[in-house]
DNA sequence: TTAGCCGGCTGAACACCGTTCACTCACGGG
DNA sequence: CCCGTGAGTGAACGGTGTTCAGCCGGCTAA
């Protein structure tokens, strides 16, 4: 009896048609200009419908933001290894500086809109990122295995410090916060390179990090909660 | 005849408790929750009065904006100078971040939020960013003039770069991206230190700045660009 | 084959939003 | 004193996210 199955293909399809058409309308026309009407039209389903497929708008943009994640790797890992660990960690980066460039409003989504909570609260729930950062850990620790860093650099720093640091110039980058004419690029790479030459010089850092190895507070909050339904 | 000036102050009084009246809102719910409608409620207007004082609820918004260049700039030079160039220099950057903890209501609308167009389109327009830009720099000048920086670093292209790195940590900060008992202090001071760091080194910088006395009007061309981006 | 149920979907509505506009009416100028 | 001006209003327009009663077609059970 393939008739559950069925029907089962078809919620699929009109969920993810849901999802194709916020995409659309969402790298097309950002964040701001995609309503619940708009896609309810270009899916030619009533806006009501939509909400049997997700709990409210924000699940919408919180299955688009985890699909960013998605995109992010997919741009990291599309940079061809080089043979000198640092240049290898450097091309991440730049990855990750490009990606706020080339995909801004997924970016903006991922890692500076305040307008959907669930983001922020499931924050640690993005095991994609969770992974990205294990990877980014780990080229750091080989730039420090070939003398590129400080053996005392803790990665896991390292890496938050050179994360805090490209952020900046991608999102004044991309709310457009610099002069015009004035290269963001060119800045993005500045920080890039003087950052790296501040880890290299062995500055005393003092920020402690969390993970799932070294999780860092009682806060730890059990979130969950959201049941994108089956 | 007072009559025509007593109008005026009394529409000058109207114009400001606008003003107070979408900035209590802003700083205490947030501007996602600031609406005409709760504004004229709290000014005991209707909400159309508000439009012969404001043509949109954006120049609202751009009138707070350059309110808060004048809250951070108040709160930079509230920072006692130090004898020391690069502790003074470092102690004006720590008050840029402490000002995205304090205010982050405002510190997201001049330099993170995307939905007030005006704000980007008049950027260059706000001269107070542009006094404190000039201040910083001059700042900067006298690490060098100390030796703690380059001789060759250029301020301009140190300022931009000490202000995108910075601005990161803070945007992670105020848009919660960091993990729930993560210090974001910790991490502003260690990308602060280790930009500094970065910058003493003497790496090698690309960016060229635009200001007044160096308008960039052909597109900045970078010389020799790298391309981990392919 | 048919009766009945189940659930996906709709239309209408609610409570908001920014903005516009015809209108009122108190006030000041002549 | 009368009239014009302009500040302020109420109502409306078109939009938003969201809810809900009810319809109806397809599936299941008899």
């Amino acid at each position: 009896m393939g008739i559950k199955e069925r029907q089962d293909r078809e919620k699929q399809a009109v969920h993810e048609s849901i999802l194709t058409a916020a995409r659309d309308l969402f790298v097309a026309e950002g964040y701001a200009h995609v309503s619940i009407r708009k896609i309810a039209e270009r899916i030619e389903y009533s806006p009501a419908a939509i909400y049997s497929y997700f709990p409210s708008k924000d699940d919408i943009f919180f299955a688009l933001a985890a699909e960013g994640f998605g995109r992010l790797d997919e741009a990291i890992s599309a940079v061809p290894p080089h043979p000198d660990p640092l240049t290898d960690l450097r091309g991440g980066w730049w990855a990750y500086y490009q990606f706020s460039k080339d995909q801004p409003e997924f970016f903006h989504l991922m890692f500076v809109d305040r307008s959907v909570p669930a983001i922020t609260e499931q924050w640690q729930g993005f095991d994609l990122l969770q992974q990205m950062m294990t990877k980014v850990a780990a080229r750091i620790q080989r730039v420090i295995d070939g003398g590129g860093f400080p053996a005392a650099l803790d990665p896991q720093v390292a890496l938050h410090v050179l994360w805090a640091a490209l952020t900046g110039p991608a999102v004044l980058g991309c709310t457009c916060r610099l002069a015009p004419g004035e290269d963001c690029d060119a800045l993005a790479r500045d920080v890039l390179d003087t950052t790296i030459a501040g880890l290299a010089a062995g500055t005393r850092l003092t920020f402690a990090p969390c993970d799932a190895q070294r999780p860092c507070s009682t806060l730890a909050s059990p979130t969950g909660v959201v049941s994108h339904e089956g």
